[in-house]
DNA sequence: TTGAACATTGCCCCAAAGGGCAATTAATTT
DNA sequence: AAATTAATTGCCCTTTGGGGCAATGTTCAA
């Protein structure tokens, strides 16, 4: 039951008006869509365990508790990444705006057009596992790199910054024979064939603590 | 008198309404900021001359001729990437998120208040820049890759592949000798001082032919 | 046609990288 | 304390990268 929670594309729907989310719900199973209903971000966050997998539908203003835009927010400081739509009756231009530029992938406006929903959702479900592959690989970089000793870390360091052994052993107040070793290390941890590849994969590690 | 168009930034300002375009030059003028003020699109086209380095404020639907969003498509097309900031007294929700979508930095409503207008035009300035040095950096990377003759290009490539010296004479058909002279002239033309670098510098070309 | 500029290549040399092997030392476990 | 494991280093050898020098084409324009 649970296991399955993010093994494939969800589409999960937050709406309290009960009648519009049974008729969504519908709507997007018609589709070929997996659909979760909720009728408060409460109920979401509770069902909510380890990281999501497809997108998020639901209005901007939820009664009792945080709006969508609060959940939004809330996600993205979790480095949650999934991709978010919007759907409301009563939202105007400066509210639209603050969505999108706060990263939402679409803001629609109720009552909504069958083809113009499924057009967003589907759209936002390949945006999530584009998302969710390249997260994957930079997850995967970060782990290979984890397993990097200190010392290996520092020459990792050195190396994809270009400097030759000579020049590193010096600074690491070290010999080069033991450079050569911890290079040697590096490639393997890394999993890179060349230095080339170790620097291209250390670009891709871009910003990520090394 | 013209040479000076892309010298500083430029709020450069389009809307039909002569008072109201009167009174946002005042504004922006007393905050400090340089203001080209035009009464259309076309008229804007016809002034403009080289690059664009500042913002565009306009307004979505002007009179006669293309309207905001067309200008903003026709600018991306032609490689333009001046922050636009829409400004429209007769706008909706879909209208607003398929600007921002589209790459609008900001859609503001009529009437604007000061202080959000003079926000966003800052903002907007700011942004303008960095990408302004970000391409400049991207230009000149690519001014030297064209400076590569066909043959150092091949060898370019296959190296920052990772391939050694040996592999890439097979490939090329030609003498290792002869890849260590382009690989050489390689180094020079994309002034690159070690293998590192030069990968470094070949992933910023990203996606740019070479 | 002839000279200048450029690309290709061979020969040779040196520096740098990669790595096997074994000894020494430090850290951790039993 | 003894044993085991991990890190550092020296020694030595091979391959690769970098580059000087000169000869041999090649191309293009005067």
């Amino acid at each position: 039951m649970t296991a399955s929670f993010a093994e494939i594309p969800v589409v999960h729907l937050i709406d309290d008006d009960d009648p519009l989310r049974t008729a969504l719900t519908r709507l997007l199973r018609a589709a070929g869509h997996e659909v979760r209903a909720y009728s408060s971000v409460a109920e979401f966050l509770l069902a909510r365990q380890g990281p999501l997998r497809g997108c998020l539908l639901l209005d901007v203003r939820l009664p009792g508790g945080p709006g969508g835009l609060e959940l939004q927010k809330s996600l993205i400081r979790q480095g949650e990444t999934v991709p978010v739509i919007f759907l409301t009756g009563h939202g105007d231009i400066p509210m639209s705006v603050q969505a999108i530029k706060s990263g939402a992938f679409d803001f629609l406006t109720k009552p909504v057009g069958r083809t113009a929903l499924l057009t967003s959702v589907r759209a936002a479900l390949a945006r999530g596992e584009d998302i969710r592959s390249a997260a994957l690989k930079r997850h995967d970089l970060g782990t290979r790199a984890g397993r990097l000793t200190p010392a290996e870390r520092q020459v990792f360091r050195r190396v994809v910054d270009g400097q030759p052994n000579k020049q590193i052993a010096a600074e690491l107040g070290c010999c080069e024979r033991t450079v050569k070793a911890h290079r040697a290390q590096v490639m393997l941890k890394m999993e890179a064939s060349s230095l080339a590849e170790l620097v291209h994969l250390s670009e891709a590690l871009a910003g990520a603590p090394v």
